[in-house]
RNA sequence: GCGCCAGUAGCUCAGUAGGAUAGAGCAACGGCCUUCUAAGCCGUAGGCCGGAGGUUCAAGUCCUCCCUGGCGCGCCA
């Protein structure tokens, strides 16, 4: 039973009796200040100016048709004419049942309609390791795609791979070079537009004992081409084993070079053709995009021939669509947001609502080292990878910050702070919560406690303040992961779970749960179904962020 | 110059479709382990929500202007 619709069907039956319907600014939510009940509603606030009667005398109104409810201790009037509704124990018991009955997916919903969502994220260049700000991302994207699935969402996740143009000429142009100067052919520093960093001298030496010198022989073209592919292959498997050990695994890997084998792109300029979005200008193929709100149109084929990248994505994303997704969602970071406003007016141009692009913008992460803040240049080479990170920190540890944080909030990360096991970095301390019930639970299997059928223990006995505060929360866990998926927001589960953890450290202080005295005995079981719900609520939640729920620390 | 994002306690950040007296954690100070894990708990203190107008019964939240910081503004990717 569902507290916000139980109350809104009973406020909805009283305005039934006096004629009036459900306004739709009206709302029923859970008040932030206890003593104003489990839910208020607005609704007499809401229809009471249009009605020229006071708020406060129409509450009063549908109060006395709704009191004496089976499971309403009381309503109360009060503010400007807010209704306060208080509901009895026995509501809130009837949560732990829910929570048994569905286990490891409670909290899970239809609210997503089986909506088919494409979630892009990473889609890093293959010219280098991941580093931090790429970590951000997968943990966004990758916990996103979970609580989307989650709530009802049909869900995959791809990740698109730029394995063609200037950058992998540049990976090739770059190993080469490495390779030549590893054979004593070469001393100069290389160019500045190559990429410097240690990791292409390893591909170059890998590339070395592999092919011996024969890539000295070859023709500058054809070993650069030999360097890039081979350099793609490498780092694509270094991201795809990055990614694993990060808990962020992609669905499918979109290579960007199908697109042109398929024509993809043809079809596309075929499309904006057809509708007068594009033309010809000073040599190059130009997009309308300013029809769409964009500051001004934008090129897809340069006067040399050459496509841009954009010219891709449009084709790209046209292609999403194709294969079926309804939705598209698309992580990017921060530093790509100049690119929104075309994008949006692609979607737009392909004959989609502007909803069915969402774009998740990633603030940049900094990566703070005793105090100081590391500076990283892919291209300069001076960067701390993913991996690096997380085997400095842990993957709990990573994720968890990450997503602590609204996405485009900029985010500091502190080594020295993430690896401090304590409140600093909270995923200790929900994950302690996990695991401190588990050791309750063990204890109580060598005490003989009766720990079987938990499920169907009488729950009267639960009505300290505390237990119904905790009854309430897990109450809420379905509500707040739509409330995640709506705005694309995990941090609200990562909020969620600390306070959940919070209230139980709390609670595990104040109330023993494994009590000697045998006239307990109920007392002692409905406070083991109320730890085994909340430590299933923490395991669903923390799967949801891709952390684990530890059974012991 | 234009655009996007941020600005909330000393610090790091929440604030969920506008709701009632703005919340956590850290740091500071004072307490709690013979008893289910002290990676924990309890208490004290801390605020002109960047500033100014506006909309509303109601604004941290929506609109306009301004200030500060980050990022982006190419026939680059």
């Amino acid at each position: 039973m569902h507290a916000k619709n139980y109350v809104q069907d009973l406020l909805q039956e009283a305005l039934g009796q006096e004629d009036l319907t459900w306004p739709d600014k009206a709302t029923v939510e859970p008040p932030r200040e206890e003593e104003h009940g489990d839910m208020a509603s607005n609704a007499a606030l809401v229809l009471a100016s249009s009605l020229g009667r006071k708020p406060r005398d129409l509450a009063e109104s549908l109060r006395e048709k709704i009191a004496g409810d089976k499971y309403l201790e009381r309503v109360e009037v009060a503010g400007p004419g807010f209704l306060n509704f208080f509901l009895k124990p026995g509501f809130w018991h009837l949560v732990l049942s829910d929570v048994f009955e569905q286990g490891e997916s409670f909290g899970a919903s239809d609210a997503g309609g089986g909506e088919h969502v494409l979630v892009e994220y990473v889609s890093a260049n293959p010219t280098g390791p991941l580093h931090i700000g790429h970590g951000r991302g997968a943990a966004v994207g990758d916990s996103l795609a979970r609580i989307l699935r989650f709530t009802g969402h049909e869900v995959t996740t791809e990740y698109y791979v730029n394995d063609s143009g200037r950058q992998i000429q540049l990976l090739g142009q770059s190993i080469l070079l490495r390779y030549q100067e590893l054979l004593g052919q070469r001393t100069d520093p290389l160019p500045r537009e190559c990429y410097q960093g240690e990791y292409i001298r390893d591909l170059a030496r890998e590339l070395w004992e592999l092919r011996g010198e024969a890539l000295l022989d070859a023709k500058e073209e054809t070993a650069e081409s030999q360097c890039a592919n081979f350099g793609l292959r490498r780092m694509l498997e270094q991201i795809q084993a990055d990614l694993r050990e990060f808990g962020a695994g992609h669905d499918i890997w979109y290579r960007e070079s199908g697109l042109t084998h398929g024509d993809k792109i043809g079809q596309t300029f075929d499309y904006l053709k057809e509708r007068n979005l594009v033309y010809e200008s000073d040599g190059a193929l130009w997009f309308a995009s300013s029809q769409y709100g964009d500051d001004k149109d934008r090129v897809l084929r340069k006067s040399d021939g050459e496509l841009t990248y954009f010219a891709a994505d449009v084709a790209y994303h046209a292609d999403k669509f194709q294969r079926g997704y309804e939705r598209l969602i698309n992580v990017w970071g921060a530093d790509h947001h100049g690119y929104a406003p075309r994008m949006n007016a692609a979607v737009r141009a392909l004959g989609r609502s502007q909803e069915d692009l969402r774009l998740l913008l990633v603030q940049l992460v900094n990566l703070v080292r005793q105090g100081q803040y590391v500076s990283m240049s892919t291209r300069a080479g001076e960067f701390v990878t993913l991996a690096d990170v997380c085997n400095e920190v842990g993957t709990d540890a990573a994720r968890f910050i990450f997503l602590s944080h609204k996405s485009d909030s900029h985010l500091d990360f502190d080594l020295d702070l993430v690896k401090k096991q304590s409140m600093d970095n909270p995923v200790y301390y929900v994950q302690y919560a996990h695991a401190r019930i588990c050791s309750v639970f063990k204890k109580a299997r060598d005490r003989d406690y009766p720990v079987q059928e938990l499920e169907t223990t009488p729950l009267q006995s639960l009505e300290a303040n505390e237990e119904l505060d905790l009854l309430r929360r897990l109450h809420r866990f379905p509500d707040m992961l739509q409330g995640a998926a709506r705005t694309l927001s995990p941090h609200h589960l990562s909020f969620y779970l600390r306070d959940l953890a919070g209230a139980f450290h709390s609670y595990y202080n104040k109330y023993p749960v494994l009590i000697p005295e045998k006239d307990k005995t109920e007392l002692c079981r409905a406070r083991l179904a109320l730890l085994s719900g909340i430590a299933q609520v923490l395991q669903n939640g923390l799967s949801l962020l891709g952390v684990r729920a530890p059974e012991m620390m």
